[in-house]
DNA sequence: CATGAATGAGTGTTCATTCAT
DNA sequence: TATGAATGAACACTCATTCAT
């Protein structure tokens, strides 16, 4: 019998090592030997789990992408509207270590999502799920009577997926001008003046 | 008597090729070759205006970042608080080609600040530079009363900030669901809000 | 006590899947992996029955040529002289399927053997014995007097030799120009020749 | 001014040194580095002069073709019918140790030739070439009344190219057994049965 | 005996850099 | 000053081989 190997499972902490090592040091230095080292195995036992280093990387951001979901549908149970809403923003932004090293990962993708033609495929994409997310419960807050009916669902939907890689963004590159504490005070408010003005249009 | 020739004029001559290599294809596909093939001069000519390859991608930067901020300069000339706010902001979002080409160029390089030591120490200003600005314009627009004095000028610079590379990076990502139009009518409804809870703390 | 296995059988079934793999891809991609794919094994068990490699390699010429040459000894039972010699020379052409694999196969080992010093020592030894039964048959043709007496028997030995190799070569590489049709009516040709011949000196 | 340096006289410069390393060691050996060796200079040199491994191997085989074709040219210049052929049968052959290196050299690509798809395009092949050429010259001979009419032309000319290429295989593959003296003698006395054979009719 | 996971040297190729001209 | 030939380290990838199970 051969050596008993989950293949899944080894997969997925090879992954976990592709995340650490691009989070750290950037697409560009993510090579073969690096992310070998980083799983403490051999480069060769890469082969034997994707078919090219184009794999790894997709694997790796696909893997991501599943976990996140999967957390989202976990944090967001019993949820809805505003609230709902509110846990969606924050969980997505750099806020422990865990989702730093997250958003470090997935924003090496961006650059290369421009100009890669093949990476641009659909399953690619946190992006397009994100939004269509926050604007679905945008909606809901909406029907729920929570906030301001009078904007589109889609464009504040827009708006909150910019704020939130627009801070995650500048949370990685000066960290200590905008710290997680004032990223979540930043959110906060910006949900505050979302509730305040459900009443908007009435004292007008 | 060696040919004349105004290094500083060639140096932006060739660093402009460079803007337009990385953004078209990428940091990544940016080879000295590329880029001497898109001077139209030969790769050697390249070892005597620049140090090294990073000595070439900083000096991109740094002159796009000059180029830029003389650009606010002129568009904010004249114009004051919340005006010149709005202003400041429109300029920093893809809506024409040339900030399109900017924003492509500028987006290559966040990654790479992240990771990249000599890089991020010694070029990386415009950050920093605009939410400064940012931040003074909505302190004038306050000190103007042109809007509501309950919020901490730096956060609402920040979410300005976050919003302005949250926007340009879907844009670019996604330019049929976030054109230039939605763009504008975003950060146009931002403003409204801004420009009506001048008034905020009456009403309540 | 271990699994009943015939060793000997397992190897020659081995092997056979060795030629078909040869034949059919070439030495070049011929690699471990793809052999143990064309015998259903995994690519352990070739370790288990070979060496390495080259060992491999040189059992599957080794096993070929005893195919080959017991198949002479068939053909040939109960012939002589001219008509042994015409069969033998027939049988090593690519006539049918069968032998077509085989003169593919062989052809592959023929530039190795130049070069591969072990390979060429331990086993080349179609090349001699085939020179010799032709130069054998030749002299008893002549003996029976079938032939003309003047030409030395290792001479028409060696041509016919280069000739079952020439067509053999070419008709692989142009098998619409030298049909099988073909390579028969040129030996047959060759056979007459040779036979008209045996009267050369008395009409001189 | 850049170094002047001859691009085509280059190429030749490091074909010939492909030609060296292949007829020595084999294709199977003949690495980008093995050949840059033997060049003396170093492996990114070649990247210079040619697109890839495959371009080289193709251009050192195209080359060699050229410089063969004009070889027949020249040697032919002023011969017709069954002496121009001769020469032409003489000529290759591995008599003298430029033309056994020619042999060698081709000799590696015919596997090759096999199973490659690519390779196998119209200008890598000598074979159709002589073979046209040595058909042509037959039948020139046959017209001057030098040979017996009653053959086919196309067959014997595919007669003389397997032989030619039957006695340099072997040649190459058992040169005490084969020499070069000894292909003279077999070629010599097939062209005297040829030209003794012009009035094979008669006799009949 | 049979498996296939793991290894790591070797491959073709790319590329920033150097430097003679 | 400008050229592009030359370099050689680094890259992704292939593969024969080893060996724990």
């Amino acid at each position: 019998m051969p050596k008993a190997v989950d293949r899944e499972e080894r997969r997925e902490v090879l992954l976990a090592a592709v995340w650490r090592v691009i989070a750290r040091d950037g697409l560009e230095r993510a090579t073969v030997r690096t992310i070998a080292e980083e799983t403490g195995w051999s480069t060769g036992v890469l082969a034997h789990y994707f078919a090219d280093k184009e794999d790894i990387l997709a694997s790796a951001l696909q893997l991501s992408h599943e976990r996140i979901v999967a957390r989202w549908d976990e944090k967001l149970a019993g949820l809805s509207g505003l609230a709902a809403l509110r846990e969606l923003v924050l969980d997505n932004l750099p806020l422990d270590d865990e989702r730093e090293l997250e958003t470090r990962f997935h924003f090496n993708y961006w650059t290369r999502l421009l100009t890669h033609e093949r990476l641009a495929a659909a399953q690619w994409r946190q992006g397009p799920e994100l939004v269509d997310r926050l604007t679905g419960l945008v909606e809901e807050a909406r029907t729920l009577g929570e906030i301001d009916p009078g904007m589109p669902s889609a464009d504040v939907g827009e708006r909150l997926l910019a704020l939130i890689d627009g801070l995650s963004l500048h949370a990685l590159l000066n960290p200590e001008r905008l710290t997680r504490e004032r990223q979540v005070a930043i959110v906060e408010r910006e949900f505050e003046q979302m509730a305040t003005r459900r009443k908007g249009p009435d004292h007008a």
